[in-house]
DNA sequence: AAGCATGATGGAATCGTTTCCATGAACATG
DNA sequence: CATGTTCATGGAAACGATTCCATCATGCTT
């Protein structure tokens, strides 16, 4: 049987080229060595396919190489889109991205900070769920932390969508078409939105109906009762703000099983840009999100550790399509 | 400022409790010891809230826990399901996941490996691109790799979704309507599928034309030139099966642009079955495979490295919806 | 020519854990 | 009582890298 051969280690180049390890060392991270030694390491190391162990770097330097990556779920395109992003900039640095998806749920989220530590990861990026205060000890351990597509925590830096001004823009655009009956469709957590979503409608003189807010969890199950409910009960409706992509498509199919047309009975703007909302019928008028961009600053961010800005805002942008029309 | 202070070590929780660093680890690795020393030991470990750590643990004992994961594009709905599957299965373990995306590059999946390597995972679950070629070096160094999704070379354990049969149950529900001239629209690599739908046919009695399978490239952009110059070229044609949920948006999207109306210009069946196939108009017919339970059984294969099965194949369905009609 | 600076080099310590082995105590058996 | 057995325990050696420090050779300056 080809049983695994131990590794080659630096010991073994070292003697292979005849030098001692320290040499071999330094050579392979660029530090002072004559061109003639140089050359005869660089050679056995070749000859022998050396591979550092990163294992042994990294307790050495008491810090784990890797970035860790806990978002809510990996199904959802926009966080997909987001982690991509994560690992296209962490992969010019050369670094490997271990994940975990949370759920949502504070609980699973601290039992992943958790695993994380243990692993030295010194180094984590997290779309946080709850309030934030999951991560009080972990930012007490020294963990080098940046929070993606949500701010909540101040002494944190993140990487955000400007949601505000992307709920302003669609809520003024279905103003505009005459429409008074908005609800605005959310996940919970999503406050921010929620308040830009009231304060735009005050700010143009529509009256806030605060039953037109209504909240679902992260499920899909919870989505399409929350999108149900508020098409049934609500036949005053005249538009949908959907405040994320599981929202919209739970939307749209809860309007098709009632029989409510879209644009005709009801408008509809998604949040978030996903590649079906151009295929679906009508396509859909979306506010897009810069997720992969989220992830990439989110990443650039925790790599270089440097100066650490608080917050960093990405533009979002109304794209329209046809789930929009003048009030019925 | 709150410096990162040197984490609590096992010589920490030895010198609180009392005893020596050997007696700590046997205790909190359930070795024996006595009663009275276990109950000290757990007080200064929890009292201190000591982790140990995964880096000197695994240097020790010569393999990385954790897992990597290798898949072509984690923005594909296909392959975040498979994760997620990964995912759930692994945290039972309580096994980190590191994850690479390799674009369905053999060159950046062998830098990917590389990294791996690196790190010391000794259990890797991919989607192999290429002929798998690119995993003999890693082979022989004893790596323990799983293949999910497609099986490329012998020597490795793999698990599949039955997508023979799949083609086969899609070609015979489409020549059942009465479709002769049926297009398969394929991602490069896809051989098996290619094989089973001309084999199907010539089974079925319907004469197999090759310029009728046509191959795209991993990405959006040759996914629509595919199914474009396909629509274009081919009036005589009246059904397209799609290798996977990209080309079938293409396809959906190209139609749409080129005034051809499914299902009754031409019928399509998609492979894959994605939350938005039944918000698309007409709600898309698909070929189901269990993505999830991909992942979750490659992650089981790869963690119990007792007994390690051929392959494993899991079934599809033929979720029939309204994108396919009777040969017009 | 002596003294000094410079630069290459290797030995050894270190990181945090597991695990081998020796030690000693307690206990049972003859 | 002597001897053997069991068991808890702690010291020390690994694992594979980096890095401090001492050593030595070389070249330059005075």
């Amino acid at each position: 049987m080809n049983m695994a051969q131990r590794r080659t280690t630096i010991k073994d180049v070292a003697e292979a080229a005849g030098v001692g390890v320290a040499t071999v060392s330094r050579v392979l991270s660029g530090g002072s060595a004559s061109a003639e030694t140089r050359e005869r390491v660089l050679a056995a190391a070749a000859r022998l396919d050396y591979r550092p162990s990163a294992l042994g770097r990294n307790l050495r330097q008491q810090r784990s190489g890797g970035i860790g990556l806990l978002v809510p779920d990996i199904t959802d395109s926009f966080y997909a889109r987001l982690t991509d992003g994560v690992l296209s900039c962490a992969r010019s640095y050369g670094e490997p991205v271990t994940i975990g998806v949370t759920g949502d749920d504070p609980e699973q989220e601290a039992e992943l900070i958790g695993t994380l530590i243990e692993q030295s990861m010194d180094r984590v990026i997290a779309v946080p769920s709850g309030d934030g205060e999951t991560w009080a000890p972990a930012l007490r351990a020294g963990l080098n932390v940046v929070f993606a597509d949500r701010q909540v925590r101040d002494d944190v830096p993140g990487v955000v969508a400007d949601d505000r001004a992307g709920v302003r823009t669609a809520v003024e655009y279905l103003v505009g078409l005459g429409h008074r009956k908005i609800a605005f469709l959310a996940r919970h957590g999503q406050s921010q939105r929620v308040a830009a979503f009231t304060d735009t409608l005050a700010s143009l003189g529509v009256p806030v109906d605060p039953e037109l807010v209504v909240l679902a969890r992260a499920s899909r199950d919870s989505a399409y009762a929350a999108a149900a409910g508020l098409l049934q009960h609500r036949a005053d409706l005249t538009a949908v703000l959907a405040g994320g992509n599981m929202l919209g498509e739970a939307t749209v199919l809860a309007a098709r099983e009632l029989h409510v047309r879209i644009p005709r009975d009801v408008s509809l703007i998604m949040f978030d840009d996903v590649p079906w909302a151009e295929l679906c019928s009508p396509p859909l008028t979306v506010i897009a999100q810069p997720a992969q961009d989220v992830g990439y600053r989110a990443a650039e961010l925790v790599l270089r550790q440097g100066r650490r800005p608080r917050t960093v805002t990405l533009p979002t942008e109304l794209i329209v399509r046809a789930s929009c029309g003048p009030r019925r």
